[in-house]
DNA sequence: AGCAAATAGTTTGCGTGCAAACAATAATTG
DNA sequence: CAATTATTGTTTGCACGCAAACTATTTGCT
């Protein structure tokens, strides 16, 4: 068998390389202009802005130099803005823009949609026992 | 709710990035002096080597230009080489050398191990439905 | 045979991710 | 209060991953 889903390892790899040329392809048809880690971090920032970098890498499970760089390109894109915390010279406070605020909708449209497409035919049973499965996986390693 | 995890392509994503730095430290912890990347392609080689490189990508779901890298890292650790095609010039067949081969049942130990881990506590039909899950999501997107 | 099209592999540029080293500032502690 | 320690955020270097552009062949077609 040369077929190397026989690991599921690379299964998994191979599912999420999927997913994310997939999102990327779909943000690139509907113009959203951004990419698919700058939509994580939105999709964060859509929940609670004006934290610092620190607070935000935490909360987007990402190191705080990989945030560095995703910052720089979405205060580029005009989506975010680093602004100085009065009483803390080392820190910002992290907000979104009005331009970042009004593409919410749009956002949230394609992770339903990629969502939508990549669990179709599926039940809310099997939904629910993958995601089970995935924040398990996250939790042990 | 701050919870990223709310969005199931959120958490397939962040699923993988952790079981992706888990398999790397695993790899520097048992000294196998590879990453990840060049595990999937070790991996598929110990299934059939010899061919060339387009196919190899075909078989790792990789393009073309990932794998020219990842193979110049691999002849540069002597795991591999790239052999000349008689009959055709612009192609080489991918050969595992013997130090590649010796470290085969230490790959398939670290692969079984990560595995072992991050399914730790599930049922069999638990593992086969999300395994499922993940082939369905290759194929859809 | 000669030219166009296809194929094999590489290079370059960009986005993502971490580790390690760094600078600047705050907090702690003796 | 001065010196050490901790924290905040950035930079650099490396490993993926793809798209697009490129070179060198080979194949196909007239």
């Amino acid at each position: 068998m040369l077929e190397i889903f026989d690991s599921v390892c690379i299964l998994l790899a191979k599912a999420e390389q999927k997913h994310f040329q997939f999102t990327k392809k779909m943000l690139d048809e509907r113009r959203l202009g951004i990419t698919p880690g700058q939509m994580i971090v939105l999709y964060t920032l859509y929940k609670k802005d004006g934290a610092s970098i620190t607070d935000l890498s935490k909360r987007c499970y990402l190191d705080n130099s990989t945030l560095t760089g995703l910052m720089d390109r979405l205060e580029r894109l005009q989506l975010v803005s680093r602004v100085d915390v009065p009483g803390d010279r080392r820190a910002f406070s992290i907000f979104l823009t009005p331009q970042a605020l009004a593409m919410r909708e749009q956002v949230f449209a394609v992770m339903d949609k990629v969502a939508e497409i990549m669990l179709e035919g599926c039940s809310e049973q099997e939904i629910a026992a993958f995601e089970k499965m995935l924040r398990n996986i996250f939790a042990k390693l």
